[in-house]
DNA sequence: GCCAACGTTGGC
DNA sequence: GCCAACGTTGGC
C-alpha cells in the first residue's frame, strides 16, 4: 500500500533544484509533533509532492521515500525524526497554491486545512488530480 | 490545568 | 510589512 504525502520547503533553505542535484536527501528540520507523526508513518516507496512555500507557492516535483523515519541528526535533543527522499520527476507544469485553492474539491487537503503544517497526507484522489494538473503520471 | 503572552510560520 | 493560525512557555 503506497501512501501519498506533501512536504513543504522554503526554496531559500532547500529547493527542488537542490533535491534533484543531490539525489537522495534527508528531510530534516521538522519540529512539529503532527508533522513528525506523518514522517513516522512514511514507508519506503511512498511518494510525496515537493512544495515550495513562501517563494513560488507551488508544487514543483515528486519525490519518493527511500528510507523510513530515523532520528533527525539536525535535532540537538528531543524525539524528532527525518526520512530520506529521492527526486523522482518534476511536474511539467507547477501546480500553484492559487490553483489548488480555486478548486473546491481540495477543501479537505491538509495543505489548505492546516496551512502551517509542513508535512501532510494527500489522498489517492487528490494525488491523481494534482498529477493531472501538473501534467504527469502519478 | 488554565490561560495570557509571545514566537514562528506562511499567505497576502 | 501585516496578520491569522497555532504551538510553546510560564505565571498562577
Amino acid at each position: 500500500m503506497v501512501n501519498y504525502w506533501l512536504v513543504k520547503s522554503e526554496p531559500d533553505a532547500f529547493s527542488w533544484d537542490e533535491q534533484v542535484k543531490n539525489g537522495v536527501e534527508p528531510w530534516t528540520g521538522v519540529r512539529n509533533h503532527l508533522a513528525k507523526k506523518h514522517l513516522a508513518a512514511m514507508r519506503p516507496g511512498d511518494r510525496a509532492f515537493f512544495y515550495h512555500s513562501n517563494i513560488g507557492k507551488e508544487i514543483v516535483g515528486i519525490v519518493e521515500v527511500v528510507r523510513e523515519a530515523y532520528p533527525d541528526p539536525s535535532a540537538e535533543s528531543g524525539p524528532w525524526v527525518c526520512v530520506d527522499m529521492k527526486a523522482v520527476k518534476p511536474l511539467k507544469k507547477p501546480v500553484t497554491l492559487a490553483a489548488i485553492k480555486a478548486d473546491p474539491r481540495f477543501a479537505e487537503l491538509a495543505l489548505l486545512k492546516y496551512s502551517r503544517l509542513s508535512v501532510g497526507p494527500v489522498s489517492a484522489e487528490h494525488w491523481k488530480m494534482l498529477c493531472e494538473m501538473g501534467g504527469v503520471d502519478g
